[in-house]
DNA sequence: TCGACATAGGCAATCGTTTAAAATAAGTAA
DNA sequence: TTACTTATTTTAAACGATTGCCTATGTCGA
């Protein structure tokens, strides 16, 4: 392989020294225009590329922020990271991605690699079943920031930037209240994440205001796979009142829980509604749906981590005694069709 | 922010050199067990993170590969991610991702981004708009192998690994033809995709073979947008015999197509077939959907791009001559339901 | 006792770029 | 002519890690 030309090559073959052709390409007012545009002119006919690598290490500093989500194949984070890398470009920042797959040693072993090469901050998406924090507290006793995004952590003390769940949770309990159902089911997520029980929350407290007991039969976790979805609602609708309606934690729970119903109760299927949480592509295409559902703007959030964290890298360093940054993205409720 | 250790602060402290401290931590058997120990252990305390930066810079070698692709919000190159991720990761290479969001001058800027990171190879699915290829030339050039998946150059001479278009193409012809269809519509993608063509082929190949005749009035482009489909559908149904299947350039076209019946002939919902291509989420959850689609893997594509990809980073240059590498990737024809 | 040899570790150059400080050249005013 | 600016370029050190080669010390056999 033919080793790239250096700024030693140019500067030897113009008669100057290697800084002047330094200076020179990255456009130093004390060195002449003239010069400016020889060196210019040759770096460019023989193709010069600068080698970052040589640079980070100079400068001590990748311009580059590191960005770890549990699955690119969840159109949710492929749209975070579309926010976060629009405000790390307009920064002249550039994004590294990568994914733990939900395991946490993958995920430690990303983090490590990503210190390694020096990132100057984490923007991270943890994995459901990470329990031990220690990894992110040397990262951030290294001086790295990090900022957690979508499923913050379940211990307190990190920068975090997520949806308003709890408020998102609300809206839909709210909604199917309106329309006039009283025995609402709350098809949870895993108990292993926060998030489930922040959206309990929200369902809880819309019951409340609308003087609806809270029944905790009418909670069920699953996790994320069809047969759960098909236990708990088979469960759900042996009870002596079934449910009316369903506030499912996602709406691909919600969308399996509409399938158990046309393959079981099928009749039933015009009268049971359904509201979810997040994203929900082929929306248009789909005859059965969710009444409802709560938009998660993960595009927002990407953006509002990235700023977030771009902040705090620059931040003058208050010598402990920083608050932790809580940011809550609003959500929207959706009615469909 | 706090200055990360390196190998001379270790050395300092243990009062040994920094070239012991690197063997010892690298495993190096001219370093004495004991003394590997103590630096080991040392490192472990003072939390050491090698630098890559000043690695790479060193070892003028990276051990990254970059992997352009137009979005990640498709998961078709969210898995062919994952494919490449894997293979690279068997071979201890790192990938870094980037998306062009099919602007071409994006892509150029993106290809220039990699080069100074000096990234050991490229895999490029090729934004649809690219005429000018002389980026790719240039690269080649410089002696960073660039491998093309998923969409091939218009321009040949370049390696690439793709679906086996034509045969998909063939097969979902053949399916429809075989179900008794006589009139068969092509859906076709946009006329600046090399891909459209070869499919065209495919589909003409299976009426040759059936000896059904070619209607160039069967066979209408469309973009990606729905408005294109409904305009093209329209088109179909006012013909004086319109066709009874569809094979579509990809199954959201065939959705589209689907949903413009749906509004406008929900008669002939029932009697039309369609037969697309590519992946299709939330299959299960839709009630009107292709009787059948040409399953194209791109984990493997992914897999098999990285694995060329390697071949031909570790590859003695054989000084010109090399032949071009086309790999083909067979696709599946998958009956729904 | 001496040389040969093995073992363990140190020396020093090197990778490509940036940048503060010094050097040089070219004016300019006194 | 001299000293002082100002404009332009060079010098040289530094960033952190790797690695081929050299050195010091010890061991062993003859």
């Amino acid at each position: 392989m033919k080793r790239g030309v250096t700024l030693k090559d140019i500067a030897r073959k113009l008669n100057m020294s290697v800084s002047t052709v330094s200076k020179a390409l990255s456009n130093d007012p004390t060195i002449s225009l003239p010069t400016r545009a020889r060196v210019k002119k040759l770096a460019d006919e023989w193709n010069y590329i600068p080698n970052e690598a040589a640079r980070h290490f100079k400068l001590s500093r990748t311009s580059t922020i590191g960005l770890i989500i549990p699955d690119l194949m969840d159109q949710y984070y492929a749209l975070a990271i579309n926010g976060a890398e629009k405000v790390a470009g307009q920064h002249q920042y550039n994004v590294i991605i990568a994914q733990s797959h939900e395991d946490p040693g993958r995920e430690d072993e990303i983090v490590d690699l990503m210190l390694r090469n020096r990132v100057d901050g984490l923007l991270v998406a943890i994995s459901k079943k990470r329990e031990d924090m220690s990894v992110f507290k040397k990262t951030a006793y290294t001086g790295i920031p990090v900022i957690f995004f979508a499923r913050p952590p379940k211990e307190d003390g990190f920068d975090a930037v997520i949806s308003d769940n709890e408020h998102g949770a609300f809206k839909a309990t709210e909604f199917l209240i309106k329309k006039g159902h009283k025995q609402i089911g709350y098809i949870m997520g895993p108990e292993s994440m926060s998030v489930s029980y922040t959206r309990l929350d929200g369902y809880r407290r819309a019951l409340d205001k609308y003087k609806l007991p809270y029944n905790g039969a009418l909670v069920k976790s699953v996790d994320f796979t069809q047969e759960a979805t098909f236990a708990a609602m088979r469960r759900f609708m042996k009870m002596a009142t079934p449910p009316t309606a369903f506030f499912a934690f996602k709406n691909y729970i919600a969308l399996d829980a509409i399938e158990y119903l046309k393959r079981k109760h099928p009749a039933l299927l015009q009268q049971i509604d359904f509201a979810g949480f997040g994203n929900l592509p082929l929306l248009q295409y789909l005859d059965h749906k969710p009444v409802a559902s709560i938009e998660e703007s993960s595009y927002e959030m990407g953006e509002e981590a990235a700023r977030l964290l771009l902040r705090t890298i620059h931040e003058e360093i208050p010598e402990e005694g920083r608050p932790v940054q809580h940011i809550q993205i609003s959500c929207k409720l959706l009615v469909h069709k």
